[in-house]
DNA sequence: ATATATTAAAGGTCAAAGATAGTCAAATTA
DNA sequence: TAATTTGACTATCTTTGACCTTTAATATAT
């Protein structure tokens, strides 16, 4: 018997075949499915991963909603590399940094004032504050923008 | 579904379209958008901040209205306003941060995807290793990435 | 006329209720 | 044993309502 996360992947699966990105309600869902709502925070958690293509944002609140896109195009393959060897390593040095920096440049993922923000942004006087933990904090926000970015490409 | 706050704002938005400030009736509004007068209130404090480069003013009574207004000026006086806020403070909160990045957007200062990056990179999860100064770190990244923005537009 | 009191017409504040979603660990199942 | 399911508790955003403050206009008293 298909387990009920199955089931709940594939209808999502389904309401993506011709939409890149999709508006879910968790409550409705949990509903539809006739299971807790934090199933669906599961299911979403297990098979709608950055490795497999998808990234997840929601709202909270009235009129929260999740919002679930297909990374698609050109730069999805570079990105997910870049992405699955920062979540190997727990920190990283400026100098590492700037040199996937530098490659996001040329291959025409972000330009050159991008590149810059991202560069003011894990610097070393930026993170100056978080003593001892300068290039683990790095590493996650390398990994945001990473996931940013792909976000981007699913939207144009 | 849009929540009626949003609605709202987009109003306002549109009205401000082509001026940079205008006179708005508590009472009219939340007629009509048949909702309590209080939630314009609520509009008005969490969507037209001063750090998203908005004033409020207004007068009670007879005859009493609210004046709201669009903070302008050079880019460069822009960022030097935004850098010198920043530089009085030691901590700052995610949504407050994203009121700045709005603003720093609607200024046509940075574009849409530079803002994305951003607040990828100050979001709490960039930053959760940074236990206890999250916020003392995010300031610094913002300065930071300020300084870069007001270099490059001197330089050209 | 002038000063003062009253009233009506704005707008403000704050806390509670409502509407979503997230997390985490225990219990269950395959 | 690993994957799934559930539930208690948390976090965030929105909406509403009761009560408060300020001001202009008007009525009243001198």
């Amino acid at each position: 018997m298909e387990s009920k996360s199955s089931c709940i992947e594939k209808y999502i699966l389904e309401c993506m075949l011709n939409n890149d990105s999709i508006k879910l309600s968790r409550a409705e869902l949990a509903n539809r499915f006739n299971c807790s709502p934090s199933q669906i925070n599961y299911v979403l958690s297990t098979r709608f991963t950055h490795d497999r293509g998808f990234l997840v944002q929601s709202k909270r609140g009235g009129s929260g909603c999740i919002n679930l896109m297909k990374i698609v195009g050109s730069e999805e393959s570079i990105l997910s590399q870049i992405y699955t060897g920062l979540c190997d390593i727990k920190s990283i040095s400026y100098n590492k940094s700037s040199d996937i920096i530098y490659r996001l440049v040329r291959d025409g993922i972000i330009s050159d004032r991008e590149s810059m923000i991202i560069s003011a942004s894990i610097s070393d006087k930026s993170l100056m504050n978080a003593d001892g933990i300068v290039a683990n904090v790095r590493v996650n926000i390398l990994i945001s923008i990473i996931l940013e970015l792909s976000r981007r490409t699913v939207n144009e």
